[in-house]
DNA sequence: GGAAAATGTGAACAGTGCTCACATAAACAT
DNA sequence: ATGTTTATGTGAGCACTGTTCACATTTTCC
């Protein structure tokens, strides 16, 4: 890891490689496992270095959270270009985008989550988390629900599969779904049973949508 | 704390003062502030007595989260046992008293669904978790949700209300209600919106409820 | 070139989870 | 009643942690 050749004092970009290490511990097993210590270690640099670039292992975490929530946002992204342009095709990719990076990031989603572990005031977190709320108000937007009601219900329902599913209380329903990818499609199919509370809130439309 | 009265060497019921002090801990800071020093520091014991009573942190904080599963249960209980006899009042009430847990003892509640700090195999905590999924379940198969899709979207949907309640991440949607009872309150009018998917299942019923 | 700012070091402090050999008390058998 | 086994609490100690400090080194900028 990190290249060794010969140690200039200078790192070059510690923040940043501290940051990598970081996300990587915290990624496979957790943000309880990450250490400053085993991280400065790791890139190679005194334990009290990680100071210079990050106030508190606080700090180091909410970083994390902040580029945990960057690539969230990426993932939805992704999934909505790729979708057809109907409203309701749209807000389904994006919980799927959602789910997709919670099954596939626990640990870094559980983080962004955390709500304690992390320093919600800290600027990159607070505006990645900004733009996360964004996008997915602006998926419930294009569709009809355009009351908060609604569009938390939405949120909520998405939210609470992607946690229940990654702490592994709804094993017994993704019973047989094994790869991921099957057990995203379950998961999804959970959503699509939103519609008829969209259509009910919009005075009974056509579905749009099988 | 824990009467002073010239300690007889064998404190007589360790193991149940240790772990009141830890959920009283718990309760008030998170898990991560629960140190097992200081507990038995304030159990007025020493740190390895500790350890003839709980194999582990791991194991206490177990035993914390069995404990604030069951009072869970208990609180839903409550809700259902002062609710109509209605389906769909009764299928509410176990989404408030579930809700009112969570806003009551939001670490507790994070303790309990955090997965990796806890232990699932600890036999106290797999029964109380087992119980209170009976619970809900019965809850909802009260109702017409008999599809497995629907009962996992309704346990996702409050499921994921309380979390991101508890995180501040519903702060905007709350803004304006203040105390407890008023959040409650907005959080299962939320909630009532799925009703149109439970009717949509059941093939356009009467509603049964405003 | 020299002052100032940024960055990395090493030692130290207080705190942690956990283990061990040991002390004490209770329970039980004879 | 006495001795033995078992349960429970102790104290010291290990390896580790986050954090701070005075100090060293390097870059930057005038």
């Amino acid at each position: 890891m990190t290249d060794d050749a010969a140690r200039p004092y200078h790192h070059g970009d510690l923040a940043r490689a501290l940051l990598r290490q970081a996300l990587e511990t915290v990624a496979q097993g957790g943000a309880a496992e990450l250490s400053l210590r085993a991280v400065a270690r790791a890139a190679g640099v005194a334990p009290a270095a990680v100071y210079r670039h990050f106030a508190d292992r606080r700090a180091l975490l909410s970083a994390c959270a902040a580029d945990g929530v960057d690539r969230m946002v990426a993932t939805i992204e992704a999934r909505i270009a790729q979708a057809p342009d109907t409203a309701m095709r749209r807000f389904r990719a994006v919980g799927e985008g959602y789910l997709a990076f919670a099954l596939a990031e626990p640990h870094l989603f559980r983080l962004i989550f955390a709500g304690d572990v992390t320093d919600r005031s800290d600027p990159a977190l607070a505006a990645a988390l900004g733009r996360l709320s964004d996008m997915t108000g602006a998926g419930l937007r294009a569709l009809d629900a355009e009351t908060a009601e609604l569009r938390t219900l939405s949120w909520s329902a998405v939210h609470g599969l992607a946690m229940l599913a990654i702490d592994g209380q709804l094993d017994p329903f993704l019973a047989g779904a094994d790869a991921p990818a099957d057990k995203a499609r379950r998961l999804t199919s959970v959503i699509r049973h939103l519609g008829p509370a969209f259509e009910a809130a919009a005075g009974r439309h056509a579905p749009g949508d099988g």
